[in-house]
DNA sequence: TAATCAATGTAATAAAATAACAAGTCAACC
DNA sequence: GGTTGACTTGTTATTTTATTACATTGATTA
């Protein structure tokens, strides 16, 4: 369980992805085994798709490669096993992109919020539980209760600014 | 030019309508006259037609609408009306509705959050303004330049949480 | 007027997501 | 071991959302 907890640039940046891919698989055991929810075949393969790249991953490309291994070949193959991942807080739905992506804080509580590359489509989760408090308190001065919180930025990563990119 | 700068829960709250939909159609003309753009009559219904409510409308019920005054009755006919409000800020799409909500705040700067009720469907948009300058901090010190922000909250609204919904 | 560009319209298709149902797997229980 | 019942996987079919390509109309301007 190493500590590498790093600033949101940590996906954009170089590091030991290995690792991260095989830290991020440990810990998804874990949390399932403590809730007996089932990592079966089709689910854990599904997380290991996304783990491949710090990407978001459509269900259809998920879909594709889980069928080209042998798995169901129909959208709710792939639908499913994200859904699950999603529900048991081991990947995340990324609305302005239709697509999926694992969790890199599986560990800790969730209020995630993403930075997006338009360029190189790599994608950082930053923790947002501030930001979620703080909109929190706005709502709640209006009677609105937040229960779940979308926070998507779209933008250029370090890399892809340097690299002269539009 | 009424000034009712109200909070959030505007929309939520009991309001004069009439008025909220005729600052908003008039703040658009002038908007556009200013920038040399047409609001042509499937440009302006469709935005009267997102004015209805403070709800949002999915593309394929907007075209409906449209359809039966007369319009064009093929899907381009409203994503395209519907780009343009965008485009020009008098109107936003919401990532987690696959919809489209008309401005409310047209005349002031853009960096707009959206508290969205599960219930009654009803949205307000509040200003983020200073959500964006956290966040945008947050990134800038990891590399990554913001430059669209999307932030939507679903939850309970005052009204639907008084009338016991689950 | 002719050329040009923006705007509208249609047909066709692509992309994303879900509904409905059949069959297989697995653990708990008898 | 066999049976029940919940969960999981699979398929077919359909729905919902969005875009591409191209023809036509309408305004603008040289
Ligand atoms: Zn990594
Ligand atoms: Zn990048
Ligand atoms: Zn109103
Ligand atoms: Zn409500």
């Amino acid at each position: 369980m190493t500590q590498e907890r790093t600033g949101a640039g940590a996906a954009f940046a170089p590091h030991d992805h290995q690792r991260c891919q095989a830290d991020a698989l440990q810990v998804a055991e874990q949390r399932l085994a403590a809730k007996k929810a089932r990592l079966t075949p089709v689910r854990r393969r599904t997380l290991e798709l996304l783990l491949e790249s710090h990407r978001a991953m459509g269900a259809y490309e998920v879909l594709e490669r889980l069928a080209a291994e042998g798995y169901g070949s129909q959208p709710p193959v792939a639908y499913r096993a994200l859904e699950f991942l999603v529900q048991h807080g081991l990947a995340h739905r990324l609305q302005r992109l239709n697509a999926f992506a694992a969790c890199l804080h599986p560990e800790c509580e969730h209020a995630p919020a993403f930075l997006i590359c338009r360029v190189c489509s790599k994608l950082a989760e930053v923790p947002a539980g501030y930001l979620q408090d703080e909109l929190g308190e706005l709502s709640q001065d209006n009677g609105f209760t937040i229960e779940r919180l979308t926070v998507e930025a779209v933008g250029l990563c370090a890399g892809c600014a340097k690299a002269g990119a539009a």
